[in-house]
RNA sequence: GGGCCCUUCGUCUAUCGGUUAGGACGUCAGGUUUUCAACCUGAAAAGAGGGGUUCGACUCCCCUAGGGCCUGCCA
């Protein structure tokens, strides 16, 4: 049997970083397994679907380097629906009801509050042929529902093991609403059967579900995939994800100028027994993927974990894998300059303050005037090189007496503005003679 | 209310009855950088609480507390 996996979002928004752990996990385990991944976009709700959010989940899927074998839509395949409809209908396991919303809200409400678990009655099986035809006169609408066995499922999944959803404590699942549209239960697995997908590999609130959607696909006359759960995210405080984290999306990481491979990395690894740290490529982290080491408990997402594993990426990024990007935010100052800067980074685009601190104009920061212009007295003339801040800084002392971090400290913030950042010896030839005597003196350039 | 799952250093986790309870990140210290950051080395740091079972429990069972998911004409 050939490995074949399935991303499957909606697009009635952004993927946001629950999506892509869920993108993530399926696609290593394809990786891993010389199996292929089907994006199939669940737009059966023609009202909330939108190209463009279906095109903005491909781009962000593409920015993150996860690239499909096969692409699908639902909304295209609703014949196939329809058939699948019509044998389920035929062989007695789809039935009409006619409750409004508000009368199953109803009895929802009744019975919890008599004790009872909230699990529909199957009134509407009760109704004979004559009381559907009133109904239908009166101009109701049917919705159905799939009659479930009452038996248990049993599966062993990928990550929690053996597993058994009693489908007696279940209500019988609606299929179809009233207007007539697919709930997402039934295409679903009718598109797994067809598109042949082995795995199924999704977040842990789909446990239940599962067991639904086996009786379905043994209805259907085919076996279930294989099944995968995963815990949920959480917040990093261990509560649920909050709204802001949980919809982070994947446009805004971008745009905040995080890596690609330190997001996959951090998702890839929470939760496991792996080490959280950035990996150097996809293939990597397939090489490391495996189902026994994700945890039961959920994985924390947390941020500044993130931007952490995002600076440990930047300072191993080679000159060459940043040069176009430095070209494009207008802060290519060189080898050198990248080099130097880089481990000073937690995010790419702040490349360009220390661009903007080479370039001027900045003001200095100066603590002691008489100590800065000391040290212009003595600044050098001329072209610098990798030796020419030892040599000024050799001068300074000479003349100041000033050692240590009393003779670097001041120059680093006369000359930068800051008091941090990469070494001065990168970034001193950069700033040239003429800035670095007018920031000594005080003068903003 | 019911069902399913979870709880080991600050964090993510290893341990599948007998370990000095291991690792990674973070923290702290030292080194290096004639400064800070980065980098290197080292150290401190843990079994939610209470009962059992057992010669022996982090590991198995029960209770309590805390947390997550499900219980939709959402996915």
């Amino acid at each position: 049997m050939s490995i074949r996996l399935r991303f499957a979002p909606s697009p009635t928004g952004r993927i946001h970083v629950g999506n892509v752990r869920t993108a993530l996990l399926n696609w290593l385990f394809a990786l891993r397994q010389g199996g292929e991944v089907l994006l199939r976009i669940d737009d059966t709700d023609l009202a909330r679907s939108t190209k463009e959010f279906e095109q903005g989940i491909e781009d962000d899927l593409t920015w993150l380097g996860l690239k499909w074998d096969e692409r699908a839509n639902q909304s295209a395949r609703f014949e196939d629906y329809e058939k699948a409809a019509a044998k389920l209908k035929a062989d007695g396991l789809l039935y009409p009801c006619y409750e409004t919303e508000d009368e199953l809200d109803r009895k929802r409400k009744i019975a919890q509050a008599t004790g009872k678990p909230p699990v529909y009655d199957r009134a509407a099986l009760k109704l004979s042929a004559a009381e559907r035809a009133k109904l239908e006169a009166e101009g109701r609408k049917p919705h159905w529902r799939f009659k479930l066995s009452g038996g248990r499922k049993d599966w062993v999944d990928l990550v929690r093991g053996p597993q058994s959803i009693d489908t007696a404590s279940l209500s019988d699942p609606v299929l179809i609403r009233e207007d007539g549209g697919f709930l997402y239960t039934l295409p679903s697995v009718v598109d797994d059967i067809d598109f042949k997908i082995s795995h199924i590999v999704r977040g842990e609130d789909h446990v239940t579900n599962s067991g639904v959607q086996i009786e379905i696909f043994e209805a259907l006359g085919a076996e279930a995939p294989a099944l995968g759960h995963f815990p949920l995210l959480v917040g990093a405080d261990g509560g649920a994800l909050s709204k802001r984290l949980g919809s982070l999306s994947v446009s805004e990481l971008r745009e905040a100028g995080y890596e690609p491979i330190a997001v996959l990395s951090h998702l890839a690894k929470i939760g496991t027994s792996d080490a959280v740290e950035a990996r150097a490529d996809i293939s990597q982290l397939a090489d490391e993927f495996a189902f026994e080491k994700i945890g039961r408990a959920p994985a924390r997402f947390d941020p500044e974990e993130l931007k952490r594993v995002n600076a440990a990426v930047l300072h191993q990024l080679s000159y060459e894998a940043a040069k176009d990007r430095l070209g494009a935010l207008g802060a290519d100052r060189g080898e050198a300059f990248w080099n130097a800067v880089r481990a000073n980074l937690s995010l790419f685009p702040e490349v360009r303050q220390w661009a903007h601190i080479v370039d001027g104009p900045i003001e200095p920061f100066i603590s002691d005037a008489a100590f800065a212009a000391a040290a212009a007295e003595v600044l050098p003339a001329g072209a610098y090189d990798a030796t020419s801040w030892s040599a000024f800084a050799n001068a300074v002392k000479a003349k100041t007496g000033a050692k240590g971090k009393a003779l670097f400290m001041p120059l680093r913030q006369a000359l930068t503005g800051l008091d941090h950042g990469p070494e001065m010896g990168a970034l001193f030839p950069l700033i040239g003679e003429q800035r670095a005597r007018k920031r000594l003196n005080g003068e903003t350039a």
